[in-house]
DNA sequence: CCTCCTCGAAAAAACGCTTTCTCGCCTAGT
DNA sequence: ACTAGGCGAGAAAGCGTTTTTTCGAGGAGG
């Protein structure tokens, strides 16, 4: 009310402000060069005088397309997609584009219809869905349009940024081998879980490398809780070595295992997975696997702007976590 | 291509295969009942057959809401703001809003623009510019429509949720003065941050209720280096209790004096801010003020929701942190 | 039997922009 | 000097909806 526009000015607006057509306006405003300078001066002054910008809407709906792209994770409160979402986020914007974001709550029924619904606000979709079964993810995808996995992938069609899950879990099953010991135990997370199998088979193979190490698996899950709550478990395997789905899980487990008065890395050595922030402040310090979640965003982006930009090269990306040693992992006993 | 709708169907394509205007059917998918009870079955079971969805943003341009918010935080990778986008986040999706974010990356100056930007394509704007100057902020306001401040407020007229920094702190400084401390630092994260002055303030009283007690201030950062980068300067201090701006630095800190063979609490007591996931598996685990980041995410949402729902009541809000003793703090030495 | 009212559905305007199409005018070529 | 060729700008047709307005038909009342 007090001064100048109340409302935010239209194109018609500006149009009339400066004595030309609307479709001039447009023109000045788009770059277009067909428009002579004094007019695209005054153009540009009486736009700047009404603080003038284009309806991003309207401006949507006839280019048809809209600047943003949708983003789903499982759960924002995990580290990994935390960082997977800050490194998307930051690339994006660097190409002017926006991140709409939506948190299926680990609800896997959700994340089909999150994902459509989200999709159709945006030019594209980064899927991180790594408990989706398989068959609802192909048929998804088509209805999804321009779509990135991480750290899942389907088939050579559809562009996924991962981790190397397999590989970085076998170096850590290595490591515990080379410390002598021989009685492992892996915390299988959930089993339905893409990486899950990435890491089943390595471990497989792993085995098969190793005839004389005795290998078991235990459910649990993806957190904290679910890493105190396998504590007993895991001692009553009389395991000396324990392979931890993720650092949520390594740290839980740590922390009930110190609870029992049994030592890390003196009595159990343990090894978490995607290197969080976090796991160099554990006590002790978590040996882990690395995973660059925030480049994997910024990968993530690459690839999905790429497909926007019609070069649909666009290749899948698997980067190999680095496995970085720390002291919770140490000599077998005896 | 292989079968039915390769592109989206539009409201025409439905009215024609119903057999009717494209008037009915938007009546029809908007349940406006003046509509025949068979002729609406007809045209639903048209909508289904072409899989029809109304086109989000023809119809954001035509009703004037995107059933969007924006949210502007200036660092995604900070827990705080996590678990903020992660309470709004869920809260949001409940009531059929989606959510676009923006990271600032600690620019403060890119936070203006981000907000005008965003806030264009959504119907509201919930911001966390916690070192954005006031009158930067002040006349920022008025441009970014509805609008919730977090964690800082400005005055009565804009809604606002945050926690009472001040007097968690204050509960924290007294709880080291019980312990025997009498000489403290605290390290004052970002000088021109909104919630560092409150907790300033609540220093000065504690100062003027302990005139025994001998308290310094030391600028740091926000973030594990900030924290551990500090730590020489602290120890030249010679305090027995370190009030820490947030956890980040208190963890940063703690690893530091840990190198130098510093003990904490037997040398130094360190207290945290925040309570985030992590706090507790520190070693030793962090005594702090529980910030309930996620209930501040909810709560602004709900302060949204009743703006953008015409009831403008939407009072501030302002949470008390718990103070939750861990064992980084002790009797002071001697 | 004709008219008035009502109810349901079609037509049309609006949302704010981009872009093609079209037209007028100025310059240059012969 | 007259016309072909450009170039710059205005008019208009969308983009896919919602919503107001208008219209037609059918039923009831006179």
């Amino acid at each position: 009310m007090a001064r100048g526009s109340a409302k935010q000015a239209k194109i018609t607006d500006v149009a009339r402000h400066a004595g030309v057509s609307l479709s001039t306006v447009s023109r000045v405003m788009n770059g277009n060069p067909s428009v002579d300078a004094a007019l695209a001066d005054r153009v540009r002054t009486a736009a700047a005088e009404l603080g003038y910008t284009a309806s991003p809407l309207a401006r949507s709906l006839v280019l048809g397309r809209t600047q943003t792209v949708a983003v789903v994770v499982p759960d924002l409160g995990n580290p990994t997609f935390q960082a997977v979402l800050r490194g998307l986020s930051r690339a994006a914007a660097a190409d002017g584009y926006h991140v709409l974001i939506a948190d299926s709550a680990e609800q896997v029924d959700e994340e089909r219809v999150l994902a459509i619904e989200t999709r159709r606000r945006t030019d594209g979709l980064i899927l991180c869905a790594p408990r989706m079964p398989g068959e609802d993810l192909a048929s998804l995808l088509p209805l999804v349009g321009p779509v990135v996995l991480v750290n899942r992938l389907l088939d050579d069609s559809v562009p996924a940024v991962g981790a190397d899950y397999g590989t970085a879990l076998r170096t850590l099953a290595e490591h515990l081998h080379d410390l002598g010991h021989r009685r492992l135990v892996y915390l299988a997370g959930v089993s339905r879980s893409a990486s899950n199998s990435a890491r089943l088979s390595a471990l497989a193979e792993f085995r098969a490398a190793h005839p004389d190490v005795e290998l078991s698996e235990l459910a649990s899950g993806v957190d904290f809780d679910s890493g105190a709550s396998v504590a007993d478990a895991v001692l009553a395997t009389r395991a000396t070595g324990v392979l931890a789905f993720n650092d949520l899980v390594a740290m839980g487990l740590m922390s009930a295992l110190a609870d029992r008065g049994v030592r890390v890395p003196a009595d159990i050595s343990v090894t978490g997975f995607d290197d969080i922030p976090f796991a160099r402040y554990t006590s002790p310090p978590l040996t882990t696997a690395s995973v660059p979640a925030a480049e994997l965003g910024a990968l993530a982006w690459q690839a999905m702007n790429a497909t926007l930009s019609g070069q649909d090269a666009a290749a899948s990306v698997r980067l190999t976590p680095e496995v970085v040693l720390r002291s919770s992992t140490g000599p077998a006993p005896d």
